[in-house]
Parts: structure tokens; C-alpha cells; sequence
DNA sequence: TTTATTAATCGTAATTTTACGATTGATTTA
DNA sequence: TAAATCAATCGTAAAATTACGATTAATAAA
């Protein structure tokens, strides 16, 4: 009975993590602050609305989709980007739990 | 007129995506899910639980503690951590506006 | 006072992230 | 068909992250 050593990280802790991940950046948090409010958006407007080069706007958009939080769809010589609502759903409900009132029972330690 | 560049990202942008960066560590991830069902920890108890060395878990706690999230305080040989309730308040208002369930209009584009 | 315990910091190496310009590939227009 | 447009990818450099063992500093116990 000492303590055990927890070998591996829980899914939930993995999955927050990702998708905290994906939001780390202000680029990316940008990013998908212009699509929750436009829609959708061609990726050319994005760079305009960005700081940063077509190239690394680019990457920033490939992480956000590897993340699954953002789809992309061909529309013409542009892509038109969106966010990918069945994850954005999953990604809210996780952190909508995470991040909970809790109820402070006692006051803490320091 | 032309559609105006951003120069800089704005606050809201800038701070969530600094706890999101906090976050996007499955080890602080785990740190912040055991300080918030304990209440309150001593860094050893942390060291125990983590698949990680002294000084790696050292090393999250401090990133943690730098984006305000956690506070520490010393206890004899031991410091004693725990959730730093009115940053962790203000981190819970800011996601939960950000994240709240939002209504999709019309079908998006992709 | 000496020894033991606890956690922060240092030094370091490997990996990942961030950013850019240049190039490529695909599609549309002339 | 040829030229133009748009966005992904390539190549690269600089910086940041992650991890560890070793050392240090501070407190407690012997």
C-alpha cells in the first residue's frame, strides 16, 4: 500500500491537454475566434486578419485541423475553412466539465 | 476599404491562450485534476503520483505557478500547493464564456 | 551541531515549435 | 493553352519545451 505510481496519464488528461494544445497559441486562438464568429472563412481572409505570413498561418490552420477542431473544404482556387462542429461540441462538453463551478469546501492551504 | 490587419492579437486572445498553454500538458493536466479533487498537496505527494522525475515535476509546477494558476506555500520541509481559487475563477469565467454552447445558424460552408 | 529530508535550480541534450521565403500544385480566368 | 491566383509544402533557422541527473538551499530531526 505506498502510493501508487500511476504509470500512464488518464484519456481525459491526454484529450484536454490536445485540444489545450491546439489553443495555445494567440495565432490560433485568433484563428478560431474569426471562424466561431464568420462561420466560415477562405483562408486568404485569415491571413489578411493575421499578423503573421500566408506560410505560417498555413501551419497554424494544420494543427488546428490535426486537432480536429477546424474543417477545411475546397471552394474554387480557396480553401473555405469552418470549424468542425461534432468536435467542437466534444471539446466543449470536456472542458464545460473541467471547468465547473466547484465548490470550495473548506478554505485551502495556501 | 481593404480589410485591416491586425497588428496584435487581442487580450482575451492573448490570455487564454497562455492557460491554455498551462494546460496543454497531460503531466499539468494531471497536477491541476489532483489539486482540484485534494484540495491541497505537498510536492512530494505530486512527485508520487507523476511517471516523472523530481525535477521534471518541479519544472511543471513552476509553469503552472507562473501562469497563476497554482500557488505554493511552504509547510516544514515541504510546500505544501494548491489551487490559486481566484485566478482559477477567472480562467473558469473566461473558457466558459468562450466555450459556451453556441448556436449554429445556418449549416457551415464545410 | 550533524545528518536527513524536501524541493528548487543548474547544466545539458533531444525534440518540438514558430516563423519566414521560396517553390509547388491545383484551379480559374483570359 | 497560357497566365494568374490561392494555399500547401519544403527547407531552414532560431527559440522554446521537455526531460533527466546532480547540486544547492532550507528546514527538521537526531
Amino acid at each position: 500500500m505506498g502510493a501508487s505510481k500511476l504509470i500512464n496519464y488518464t484519456e481525459e488528461q491526454i484529450l484536454v491537454a490536445k485540444y489545450a494544445k491546439a489553443l495555445s497559441h494567440p495565432a490560433r486562438m485568433a484563428i478560431m475566434q474569426l471562424l466561431l464568429a464568420k462561420q466560415s472563412c477562405i483562408c486568404g481572409d485569415i491571413v489578411d486578419e493575421l499578423p503573421l505570413s500566408q506560410s505560417t498561418v498555413s501551419q497554424h490552420l494544420k494543427e488546428l485541423k490535426e486537432a480536429g477542431l477546424v474543417r477545411g473544404q475546397i471552394d474554387g482556387v480557396s480553401i473555405c475553412y469552418c470549424i468542425n462542429e461534432p468536435e467542437w461540441a466534444k471539446l466543449t462538453d470536456l472542458l464545460g466539465h473541467f471547468f465547473e463551478k466547484r465548490h470550495v469546501k473548506t478554505s485551502s492551504c495556501c
